[in-house]
DNA sequence: ATTGTAATTGAGACTCATTCTCAATTATAA
DNA sequence: TTATAATTGAGAATGAGTCTCAATTACAAT
């Protein structure tokens, strides 16, 4: 997503453009896979460029509210967050123990989620499954 | 639930009966909808029984475990529980229009989830399956 | 019933993600 | 260039949840 995109993007909500909301932007679009706010603040620093903390998390909310990003899950450990542009529709799993979390994809609980809609008149557009347990490596722990 | 089956629950973990325990898992098993940590806290007080904002916590994370209560949500809020014992299972749809929610329960949905998890090596034990779209009267007016 | 002891409790200190404050800075339109 | 409203950042504040540890308590063995 370019520079220009982006402004565009913010002058609909009446903000400016600021070099820090384009670093904050480029890393967070750098991420193929999930990212917290913490490590996404640490990398900018240590790549020279600068954005405070505060920058970082008031930017990461116009970015979800954009629909640039989305947040994952709510962890102990924190938000997690990743891109929705370019990132194919997927599902996950949340350990309660480590906070891994891991992604599935399932034709056929899409399918079933459809005609569950269809049945009950609903236009589903969107959804969010989230299983919660133990991952394979916290279960061996356990014993 | 009762005396004999909550002592009996907590004996298998090791653990001993209190009357701390007991309050808590009455006061949680008191609510049909959702609660949270800290309302259920200040009302155990406002009754008079006695139990500390820690075992509060610990208590939950126990029957949690145990499968008496389950965390809906991770909120900015705080996390949010409802009831499992004597409630059944039901997932969500809600109209992003007029913020109705819908509930909805599928077997063949829960089953394809045991599935996915045991093919990860997953242990899964609670999961949230929201989806967002328009309802049937919200369908309708857009026409 | 008494006793030994390991489990439990509670007050409050602590952690840590996130939000807030506000003076200094900066983007942007006039 | 200037006026000014938006933005920034350092660090303080907040708040959910966890941890500590001395005092208490459940309960099994006697
Ligand atoms: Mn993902
Ligand atoms: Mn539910
Ligand atoms: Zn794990
Ligand atoms: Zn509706």
């Amino acid at each position: 997503m370019d520079k220009d995109i982006f402004t565009k993007l913010l002058r609909e909500r009446g903000q400016r453009f600021t070099k820090e909301r384009f670093v904050i932007l480029q890393k967070a679009l750098s991420y193929d896979g999930h990212f917290d706010p913490e490590t996404l603040y640490l990398q900018i620093r240590k790549t020279g460029s600068k954005a405070s903390r505060a920058s970082v998390y008031r930017t990461l909310s116009v970015l979800r509210e954009c629909g640039v990003i989305q947040q994952v899950a709510k962890t102990e450990h924190g938000t997690v967050y990743e891109r929705t542009y370019g990132h194919r529709h997927h599902d996950h799993m949340l350990c309660v123990q480590c906070g891994d979390i891991l992604e599935f994809y399932s034709e056929e609980l899409e399918k079933i989620q459809e005609n569950i809609c269809k049945k009950q008149g609903f236009q589903g557009s969107s959804h969010t499954l989230e299983i919660r347990g133990y991952c394979k490596k916290c279960r061996k722990k356990k014993k």
